[in-house]
DNA sequence: ATTAATGCAAAGCCTTTGCACCGGA
DNA sequence: TCCGGTGCAAAGGCTTTGCATTAAT
């Protein structure tokens, strides 16, 4: 199995395993936030074998090593997606479920606010945002 | 029982049982949030036999009626509070896991964006913000 | 041989639910 | 009697963990 010492992969002085780089491949491709379940049965299509605690442990690898993000937004379950920046957030539509992500530079301004006014360091802010999207609301008026 | 059919304790329609109103009045007094087992053991204190599936309904009941939030500020539990404005917020600090409380206009604006360039209608804008408060930036350097 | 990673199944945690019982109208 | 609310225990959904096995150096 590679180690990798080096930052190819940028998996420093951890093992990239078969398993690992399936379920980081997914993630890449994908390209939108998934919960495990999803990410699981995806990988599952690639190797059949690796099982739903693999893909937790490695999801918890990868949050570790700031790969990804893990966002909650208000429900349950955890959703996973490539590490993204401050700005980037989500949208979630309380109708048909649909989440919209969006940038925002308020994020920036209430970071500066806060280590301003409150002294606090910010390390993540992750926003919850429920409402009705644009096409559930043309749905309701039609 | 007092069925509350007028306005009065904000419960139209539903009755004001002694269970109910226990778990309510432990929010209203607490001030802070809480969580479903504080919120529990609070309520044991004055009446041992209320069951935390009772807590759980009144939760429910009180957040579909609009007295209570709901959050989960990133946590597996959710947390409650008597309803609040859209601007009051929260920071988590990951060290010493305490919650601060905070406003900002931001979230105003924040609205009238998402609703201006995304045609999307928000109904509930949450804010998990984590990071590093002063007293424990404090310690660090001493 | 040593050490880390994996698969499986079980356990954990928080929350919801089914059901019988109770209490007020 | 009727009907909603309650307590209890069980079930649910998501995630973590213990343990034996496997794989790499």
């Amino acid at each position: 199995m590679i180690r990798n010492r080096s930052n190819e992969n940028k998996l420093e002085g951890y093992i990239l395993t078969p398993q690992r780089q399936i379920v980081l491949e997914e993630i890449r491709q994908c390209g939108r936030l998934l919960d495990a379940k999803e990410l699981y049965r995806l990988v599952s299509q690639r190797d059949a074998t690796v099982s739903l605690a693999t893909v937790y442990r490695s999801l918890g690898l990868f949050k570790q090593l700031g790969l990804i993000d893990e966002h909650r937004l208000g429900k349950s379950q955890c959703c996973y997606e490539l590490k993204q920046s401050l700005e980037h957030q989500h949208m979630i539509c309380d109708r048909c479920g649909k989440v919209t992500e969006f940038e925002t530079p308020l994020i920036t301004q209430m970071v500066q606010d806060l280590k301003q006014e409150k002294g606090f360091t910010i390390d993540k802010i992750e926003l919850c945002v429920h409402g009705t999207c644009r096409e559930c609301q043309d749905k309701s008026n039609e």
